[in-house]
DNA sequence: ACCTGAACACCGTTCAAGT
DNA sequence: ACCTGAACACCGTTCAAGT
């Protein structure tokens, strides 16, 4: 019983509201209750399945600065329907998100940040990717599904995440980049 | 029918897991079926809510510096259980979301950043608020209740989250504008 | 205009019991 | 060790009908 991976793919094909333990139970072929033997709960369940979205951040490439794994941790969570909220939900239990962080905080020394910037600027780097890419996919999958997304100031796509990132790593140059 | 101020108070007592359209309607003395004359589903009436939540923001005095204004919106959000939540889940619907950054924005242009770089910085600021102050109010909540947190090395708190604005403001901007 | 009553199609979780 | 069966206490939403 692959219960991660059959969770991960209902995830992906019907996104989180239809990610119920009946329905990966009847994916499954197995009663709701068997799922409690494998799991506490259904948190612990969406637990593991974050670790799992977050999982390509954690196996970057040694040396691998931090735009360019800041860049993949936000493609990590779209790579998957509703993956941003999965992981915000999920983030007060660490697994995958604390080993964003700390893909985060490597790659911040690799770029020359000594270990106390390197934490602090992995900080505010999760803390952004998290709040940039959750907006950014609400919103496509707002648009997808017809809901009436009223025209808002705020932009959430590749390049405005960009725009942050290298305002929080490198502030000063930002502007003059553009 | 206070809808919305009995939503607000529903939510800080019981937490938005208890917040049910039932609840609700039960707290008001009416059937469920009735919410649905004042609002269209649950979503709209959590933007209702969540405009409410940082309606403090909308109204902060004018010339207010933009650390000013990021504290506030994370304090607003902090004052309501799970107010965080409520925010994130409908942050693409507008409504009080956008009016926090657009006070975001002239609490920049108070602080001498031209339109532009007010833009584009006040949307960072947003995103990165809005996640720092999610996952310390997931935090502290899942403390409440007694969840095992397991120690992660990620910290969210109010110096932190200054830390990060900070970082995001770093005065050296400013002066690559001119 | 505003609400009731009844129904439809669901949930997460527990727990004794089975194999 | 791993799962079934049955139950408990819930959900959001729709819609004809009432006042």
């Amino acid at each position: 019983m692959d219960v991660l991976e059959t969770a991960l793919r209902l995830l992906d094909e019907r996104g989180l509201p239809d990610l119920s333990m009946r329905a990966l139970a009847r994916e499954l072929d197995v009663q709701p209750s068997a799922l409690y033997w494998h799991f506490k709960n259904k948190q612990e369940l969406l637990a593991g399945v974050a670790d799992a979205i977050l999982a390509p951040v954690a196996q970057l490439p040694e040396g691998t600065g931090a735009a360019e794994a800041a860049a993949a941790f936000r493609e990590a969570m779209l790579s998957v329907t509703d993956g941003a909220e999965v992981v915000v939900s999920t983030i007060a239990l660490g697994l995958g998100a604390d080993r964003a962080f700390e893909r985060l905080r490597i790659a911040l020394e690799a770029d020359g940040y000594e270990r106390n910037a390197a934490v602090s600027g992995a900080t505010t780097l999760l803390h952004y990717c998290i709040g940039h890419t959750s907006h950014e996919q609400q919103r496509a999958q707002a648009f997808r599904i017809g809901v009436d997304l009223n025209e808002s100031p705020i932009t959430a796509d590749a390049s405005s995440f960009a725009e942050g990132v290298a305002r929080i790593l490198s502030p000063g140059l930002v502007d003059s980049i553009g």
